[in-house]
DNA sequence: ATGTCGCGCTAAGCGCGA
């Protein structure tokens, strides 16, 4: 089973990409970031079509989280992270499809840093934490994924130096991912590719993508559960190539059954 | 500091967030 996550940056801007994608790679499940539509403007029936059920969560201009599975409808758990009612920004969405729990997220930017779009994502980061450990105490197989705007390491930064004042990158951003991970959580591809430069965003600057000057920014997290059924794990780089494109790449693992 | 995008507002560029 094929899961893969993908930041978009714009569903309706980006839908003849995302079509190809699906078409040429057929995922059988798919975590959606950065929708950048409203709930009524999300393009179900081309999707639909494409062969895959979404639930999903929109807002107008920002942000916006999907899931989408070639077989059953994803049976949604909730399409908020706990912990701040006053937190409208859609942001996580979780379902459980054929016995996995899928969250799918994306984390705030939090540039410029410091500042309140710092804090707030220090303040989601924290609220991920609590939900996260009971999804472990759960005891069953669970699926975190998404653009989690964090480089976890250096390996995963074409230049670190230029990005420790960063917010993908500041020593907070980095520790509260680490302390995340520390649950017992599992990096799916960084555990597959210990040593290898692997990025999966290129910004739309300075011909980045042409450079290589990437980011390691989306990734998999692991429950115990399903670390020995990790089979695969790669980076359709090529899809960042295309005319009209996200300057992030989908990013897919195996999952034997 | 800049660079490049999509979206919303509103009808062409601009502000915002990234």
């Amino acid at each position: 089973m094929k899961i893969a996550t993908y930041n978009v940056n714009g569903v309706n801007g980006r839908l003849p990409v995302l079509l190809r994608w699906l078409e040429e790679t057929a995922p059988d499940i798919v975590c959606l970031q950065e929708l950048k539509a409203p709930q009524e403007k999300f393009p179900e029936q081309a999707i639909l079509d494409a062969g895959y059920k979404a639930i999903w969560h929109g807002q107008k201009s920002w942000n916006g989280v999907a899931i989408l599975s070639r077989g059953e409808l994803p049976r949604e758990i909730r399409r908020t992270l706990p912990g701040d009612p006053e937190d409208v920004h859609s942001r996580y969405i979780e379902a459980e499809i054929g016995g996995l729990t899928i969250g799918g997220l994306y984390l705030p930017n939090g540039n410029p840093a410091p500042g309140p779009k710092f804090d707030y994502k220090l303040r989601w980061f924290d609220r991920l934490h609590a939900h996260a450990e009971s999804l472990l105490a759960a005891g069953k197989p669970v699926l975190l994924t998404g653009d989690f705007n964090v480089m976890p390491t250096e390996l995963d930064v074409y230049k670190p130096e230029s990005w420790v004042d960063d917010a993908l990158f500041r020593p907070e951003t980095r520790a509260a991912f680490a302390k995340l991970t520390a649950q017992g959580w599992t990096d799916a591809i960084r555990t597959l590719y210990p040593n290898e430069k692997i990025y999966t965003f290129w910004d739309y600057f300075r011909n980045a993508f042409a450079r290589n000057a990437g980011l390691r920014i989306d990734h998999f997290l692991l429950s115990p559960q399903l670390v020995p059924r990790l089979a695969g794990a790669g980076v359709d780089k090529q899809v960042r190539g295309w005319e009209k494109t996200s300057d992030h790449a989908p990013v897919w693992i195996e999952l034997k059954d």
